[in-house]
DNA sequence: GTTTGAATGTGATATTTATCACAAATTTTG
DNA sequence: CAAAATTTGTGATAAATATCACATTCAAAC
């Protein structure tokens, strides 16, 4: 954890929307209050059980939103890339944060004073509604995760994540997954054996190609078609 | 659906969290700006696919939000309880409703007018801020139900959902559950066989006491070991 | 009150996925 | 680079749940 950052929020060019309509003054304000921190892959960025006292920003990499589930397991809620927030359903209800974060890359990241943050909603109206914006945009896209988590079974909700790393982080048909496959089964809800089969047998069918890590998605057409079948 | 409600919002009891913070000049409008509508059981309240232009806040009743899932199958993403706001985040993300919302029971509900909702978060701090607890609250449930949907097994997700109903919405050891078994089924994210299986083995374990729909919870201490066991 | 249709219970069976045990490969560490 | 620790693959088996088919009960309509 590195927090030597030196960064303008005036100047910065990856600012989160709700930050766009804060005037000059209040980005000054935004600066006082707030301080870049880089952690290095691996490194827990929320704990779960801690207090939030911070609104948490992502300026860049990869992070895992992760909790114990009901039983032990550990169960990946999300996985999220830069820019973006994260924790900020916690620091608004119950203040004590249901998960934690745990950076899959290096991270550059923005811890902001939560009383500066809420000075900003209850003054700055825009601020308010795009903030509310992206907790709604979130809600929706876990409604749909979830959804397709209990209702695919494993090999169509494996494809619809593989998808989900080709498209929507990556933008790539190859890439290097983020995730160990004890990792990849508490994001698919399953388990290590049943991840790797799985995998296998689409190697197997030439849907994919896979070197460890590294998957070169081969038959996108017939991946979507059982991301959509379940 | 009965839409002759005559209703005040200043003289109001069952006020959201946010709607406490209006003023009366604020009220008036609100007044103005949105009506009251009776839906009786079954009836729809929210069709999925439509254009979210009212924020739609229960007053009275039950109601169920289901949509169909990634495969054909309906879904149940929630059991709400009045009083509270349901659909919010499409209101704010997409616009267009993601899921559907029908009534379990009679429902009082109100339609309040979105530009009028907007003019109050961007006016009015407080209400925005209260909105944010509003939606954070939510999510965080979700996370949770999500979780134990995925992690627990069939008969653990059973318990917990009759708690639920006996905690969260009757307070009462004894109702009568406001969902078929095919609901049922699609509220824990299993079949209608399985539903029945499994409650007929609580019954033949003296857990609980059923009679069709009518439930009584014998033994909450050992279905609350059931519950959190898995 | 019969009739009709929907909802529910139940057994037999098939599928899917988890679990266990261990080997092989890979990465990390000293 | 060797040793240790971690991660991964794989087969055999078990467990949980889905599916199918049909009987039964319940609720609604005439």
């Amino acid at each position: 954890m590195n927090m030597s950052e030196v960064c303008n929020c005036s100047t910065c060019i990856i600012k989160s929307t709700p930050a766009t309509t804060l005037n000059n003054h209040e980005l000054e304000k935004l600066c006082c209050n707030s301080v870049g921190i880089s952690f290095t892959k691996g490194e827990q960025i929320i704990k779960q059980g801690s207090l939030s006292t911070n609104i948490i920003y992502i300026k860049d990499g990869l992070v895992k939103l992760h909790m114990p589930g009901p039983l032990k397991k550990d169960e990946i809620i999300k996985v999220a890339k830069a820019p973006e927030f994260i924790g900020l359903p916690s620091s608004f209800a119950d203040r004590v944060h249901p998960y934690s974060a745990t950076a899959l890359t290096k991270v550059d990241a923005c811890f902001i004073d939560l009383n500066t943050f809420n000075e900003f909603i209850v003054s700055n109206g825009d601020f308010a509604q795009r903030l509310i914006t992206c907790l709604s945009e979130d809600i929706i896209n876990h409604f749909s995760r979830c959804a397709s988590k209990t209702q695919k079974q494993l090999c169509g909700y494996m494809a619809e994540v593989l998808l989900f790393f080709s498209e929507n982080i990556f933008d790539s048909d190859s890439f290097e997954i983020p995730l160990n496959r004890n990792e990849l089964a508490s994001f698919v809800g399953s388990t290590r054996e049943s991840v790797t089969r799985i995998l296998k047998d689409f190697v197997d069918d030439g849907i994919i190609e896979m070197d460890h890590r590294k998957i070169t998605i081969l038959n996108a057409e017939l991946l979507n078609k059982i991301s959509v079948t379940g």
